[in-house]
DNA sequence: AATTTTTGAAATTTCGATATTTTATAGGAT
DNA sequence: ATCCTATAAAATATCGAAATTTCAAAAATT
């Protein structure tokens, strides 16, 4: 495995953990001491991840976190909303039942990591688990869609969100209701009703949303 | 001005102009010697351009130009009308007049380097011209959109549609339908009605889909 | 004959140093 | 005092070479 690949991998984790201020500065110089390698491959891994738009890159002024604003937080949830919402209706109608059953064995594995988090906290390796079952969850609810490049556009307001929404996911708030709307998602994919979808997937991103927002209504595939 | 912008630029119309085949390999200690640079700086305006998804980009493997299919033709044209209906109908709903009149000027300019197309032919620097004519006038529809996210995932998407439909760019047929979609789409524009703007919009794309292609029937925003 | 292993050339990644550009500060002019 | 200019320090971009990994052809094994 190259070296490249694991500080990819650690880098994009501490940019969606809060371990960098919003707006910050991420100079190549400084956290090439990090990883004991030289300044031009942390270039090259901020460059990778900037493709992801975990970063923000200008030329010859650097590499900056991004930083946060409300409307920037509307916005990437609206997106994920319409793209979500989008995809899972395309994976109803063309998923069947294995796709049924890839999605249950995804919400399974998340619900019982959920679970143990109500009772333990955020100890352990949870956060780590968590955040990769929950990925998985709602990648496998649109990985019937058909669609290569929604798929790919939504990693990559994934990771957006993620990383706009570190302080809300830090607190355990509304982890009660967070699990039920996973279920409910579930439900509506397994009874195949696509404006049952759409509500559930709304409803599960309606509290981050403020109410300056525009509320998507219509469905895009019939 | 960075040496790299030059060969991002340049590379990027390359890229989007057929000058590489489908799914050939980009090595960065041949494409150097077209800019007398040193390989490292090829190496980081490839990342840079696999960010927009013009480039492939796998680890240990090396930068290739993506693949052509049928497939991804439809995925590509079906999510540009996606985010261009969704972006569209969003600046009809809160453009105003400002956007009005900005959308009138993109389409001004586009429609005169159409005209000149259909006598002149594809001389000089009209491919260029018209290139830029008609990102700023798809680029103008959904500016008002009020998504930064929406904008950017929509370059991403263009640029892709411009990379897998270069073929059929080059060839001049339906130039005339072509002016006359983006008359209709202006008009649509102007008149407010978010329907008739999803219609237009599909209407202009239509052609570069193939029948096993899904039609996108409703709106997100209402 | 088919499969696995070795091997060397080609390609990719990483490096540390140098060149260029930006940014901040101080000095000078209006 | 405000604005412009010069200069030094910091940050970014570029380089060419060295280290590592992949690829494909030849050799060895089953």
């Amino acid at each position: 495995m190259t070296q490249d690949h694991d500080i990819f991998a650690d880098l994009q984790r501490r940019l969606t953990t809060g371990e960098f201020d919003y707006g910050a500065k991420l100079r190549a110089e400084v956290l090439r001491k990090d990883y004991g390698c030289a300044a031009s491959t942390i270039r090259e891994t901020l460059l990778r991840l900037s493709a992801l738009g975990l970063v923000e890159f200008q030329e010859q002024r650097g590499f900056r976190m991004p930083d946060y604003s409300l409307e920037k937080q509307n916005d990437i949830t609206e997106m994920r909303i319409m793209l979500e919402s989008e995809g899972a209706c395309r994976s109803i109608k063309s998923g069947g039942v294995d796709w049924e059953a890839r999605l249950t064995a995804a919400h399974h594995k998340l619900s019982h990591i959920e679970s143990r988090m109500g009772v333990m906290g955020m100890v352990e390796d949870l956060p780590k688990l968590w955040s990769e079952a929950e990925l998985e969850f709602h990648q496998t609810l649109i990985s019937a869609s058909g669609s290569q490049t929604l798929v790919e556009m939504h990693l990559m307001v994934y990771n957006r969100y993620r990383q706009i929404k570190i302080e809300t996911d830090k607190a355990l708030t509304d982890l009660a209701a967070n699990v039920q709307e996973h279920k409910n998602i579930l439900d509506a994919a397994v009874s195949g009703d696509t404006e049952l979808m759409r509500r559930r997937i709304y409803e599960h991103f309606e509290r981050h949303l403020s109410d300056t927002s525009r509320r998507p209504e219509m469905s895009l595939v019939g």
